[in-house]
DNA sequence: GCCAACGTTGGC
DNA sequence: GCCAACGTTGGC
């Protein structure tokens, strides 16, 4: 089993938003890495829903990945933002479905992580906290999850 | 709203 | 294949 963190937007898609549905696509991923990471995620796997471009910016809870990754509907969509020209012909995009888990008493914040990471080793290679880092869709180690689980007040 | 950092595009 | 220009992400 594998971990992972995706970010989203909560103006957008909120951790309530996929509480409320239960089961929800993550799709109009268009970010090449991003979309591997995607490819390579298996039902069962778990990973952090996180709020980002936000008042509070930071990991608000937990749901799994509930499908094998699959064409993004999006990007052949031409009523869609996510619509994408190049996919009409061999649609290179891809979507997953997600299900809720659950959200933590407090959104664990990004500022919060990194003083976390100040002193803890663990945390030292987190994508999330590297400078520049702009991927909506990232690996998490064994590790970080633990390390971050940990920091985190559970509901 | 600003802007640093990054990814993509397209001319050459 | 290089790289300038542009668009986007996302924290602050």
């Amino acid at each position: 089993m594998s971990y992972w963190l995706l970010k989203s937007e909560p103006d957008e898609f909120s951790i309530q938003d996929l509480r409320l549905k239960k089961t929800e696509r993550w799709d109009g991923v268009r970010n090449y890495q991003a979309r591997n990471f995607i490819e390579q995620m298996q039902p069962g796997d778990l990973a952090f829903f996180y709020h980002s471009s936000c008042k509070t910016i930071g990991i608000a809870g937990v749901m799994s990945i509930a499908s094998h990754a699959y064409p993004d509907p999006l990007a052949v969509d031409k009523s869609s933002p996510y619509f994408d020209e190049q996919s009409l012909q061999k649609n290179r995009w891809l979507a997953i479905d997600m299900q809720y888990k659950t959200t933590f008493k407090h959104v664990l914040k990004l500022a919060n992580i990194k003083a976390l990471a100040l002193n803890d080793e663990r945390l030292l290679d987190l994508k999330l906290i590297q400078k520049g880092n702009r991927l909506s869709v990232m690996p998490i180690s064994n590790e970080q999850w633990q390390c971050l689980m940990e920091a985190c007040v559970p509901n």
